[in-house]
DNA sequence: TTGTACGCGTTATCAT
DNA sequence: ATGATAACGCGTACAA
């Protein structure tokens, strides 16, 4: 077993608690003492428990951060940007993927509380009652990062998404371009995707665009998506763009064209969401949404560490910017 | 405060002793008794506190991961892996950021082991020796990934890169091409990605075909590095063929040579290395080694936890299968 | 079958 | 300035 803060006061001849006095740098302890200990923690190579420190004072300095999938593009960026600023304030993460399943989710908040985290980033493309119930249920301090709970209650950081698509189509739209497909997720959710099928809606209808049902398709945010979205929807006549609800659609689609012999951005517009590092890569260039992904880890944690230092926040819920990051996809 | 195991007691009207029974499923205890205990952890959903636990076990049921850089393409599949396994088995893991800083990483390990993690998976594509001596000075159980310790103390699981970087070498000198250039990192350090460029070299050595020092670029695995490259060999003469250590070089090289009007796979045969998600959507779609990735995560994790379990391993040294992807960057 | 009491490694209060 | 000692919440000998 590794040594203790006993086996340190042994050494050092002096009780555990001056000990642990020179530990915390806590109180006035004599420098000849204090340089004894010092001695004594060096000569046994002595690290204190952090076990044991966060049953006494009630705090871990660990944060749970759960996500749908860290192998999904999106998420690593994000949880990058959490562990960095955790790390600068000695915070560890405890990462959790929860494949936007309910009961997934539940289990894993759960077993945060018993672990004593010290609080909790939230990411779920879409935001089930029940995990705010729970949340509140356990009291555990969370952000919720992508997506905005109702009401004020929960501090969030996220970006436009309605907004953000609006101003992504209107931008095909002033391209000229008319029959403006739209790929992406379902929109009788609440969640960002479907936020961004609200302002594609709304961006056609401000613009007299009729809304064409056949343009539309519905799966999820990977690249087979689109590929599988742009061979649908052609079928049902030719169209001039399409707003995607993800980089890796816009690449799936991108690629689907080229199969049937239609060149982007010659012949069709297509615009992505996110501004994943791919989609500069890809070819043709990816025209985008760019989401701050890493200031949503970082500016989440940020928020986090605060409430749980019971410091003031700025803002409860936070609105980042996003920018459109014209490329090659669009002409 | 949440309700402790003697609130339970408390209310059920029996000692603690029998709510630890119940909780823990030991011994016998009258089923009347454990009634009682139930419906009391129910009325106070009662959820035991697994830090005091892991105080008294000393186990904490979470394990720690430590990687370069989760937002680095090849680690979130990894990392995946190893999580889905980890859960399985009720393990939590934190995950830790290191940049392949020796520093951060000998941090990292350090508080790790403070809060008494109850094992390590490390991954990193350098290995110091300073590493290790800290593992086992620490006695902190650990799998590494991706890279293989000298002798046989050191529990891993790897691919063979050498003989990996050999066949994809080699698979384009069958391909005809005489003139391969290298894009990847110095050999000079003891790493995966050493080993193929060893491996490079030997293949052209075993087919006769004189190594040019003018065709080799070192960077890091970046698509930029790439670009460089190839913009940098080219002005020494031209090349046949491409060996990329990471399929972001690949797509980088790609980006070059088209830039420059030469055609991928028609003029220049590219072949890239991991197979990440992006290289089958990339156009040309890359050929290139397929590496295990959530394997080597869900692998390396099972080797851990059995080790921690204190049961036998099958093999010390696990290597596992790559292999080689055909798609369109090579003709 | 159940209860008492100690210890896991700390921090913090109260004396001295 | 320093030392005993009581928690923190739990598991587990040992007793009963």
């Amino acid at each position: 077993m590794a040594a203790s803060i006993k086996d340190v006061a042994k050494l050092a001849g002096v009780s555990i608690a001056t000990v642990s006095r020179v530990l915390n740098n806590v109180d006035v302890v004599n420098d000849d003492t204090k340089k004894k200990v010092q001695d004594a923690i060096q000569a046994l190579s002595y690290r204190p428990n952090i076990v044991a420190r966060s049953l006494k004072t009630q705090r871990t300095k660990t944060i749970g951060i759960l996500i749908p999938d860290i192998s999904n593009q999106f998420y690593p960026e994000v949880v990058r940007g959490a562990e960095d600023v955790a790390n600068i304030y000695d915070y560890n993460i405890i990462l959790c993927n929860s494949d936007t399943d309910l009961d997934k989710e539940k289990e894993y908040i759960k077993v945060l509380k018993e672990k004593m985290v010290d609080g909790m980033l939230y990411m779920s493309s879409q935001l089930d009652p029940e995990i705010l119930d729970l949340i509140d249920e356990l009291e555990l301090k969370t952000v919720l990062v992508e997506t905005k709970a109702p009401g004020k209650k929960h501090p969030s950081v996220t970006i436009d998404n309605r907004k953000a698509a609006y101003d992504a189509t209107k931008y095909l739209i002033d391209k000229g371009n008319k029959r403006i497909a739209y790929i992406g997720m379902k929109k009788d959710r609440k969640n960002a995707v479907a936020k961004r099928y609200e302002g594609y809606e709304k961006a056609l209808k401000d613009n007299d665009i009729e809304l064409d049902p056949d343009l539309l398709y519905y799966g999820d945010l990977k690249a087979p998506a689109g590929y599988k979205g742009i061979n649908v929807i052609l079928e049902n006549g030719s169209i001039d763009a399409v707003f995607c609800a993800s980089d890796e659609i816009a690449m799936g689609a991108i690629n689907a064209l080229r199969d049937k012999g239609i060149k982007c951005p010659e012949e069709v517009d297509v615009i992505g969401f996110n501004d994943i590092y791919e989609a500069s890569i890809f070819y043709p260039k990816i025209t985008t949404i760019a989401q701050p992904m890493y200031d949503m880890g970082s500016v989440g944690m940020r928020m986090l560490i605060k409430i749980i230092n019971n410091k003031p926040l700025d803002e409860e819920q936070y609105e980042l910017q996003y920018h459109l990051v014209e490329r090659d996809s669009v002409k």
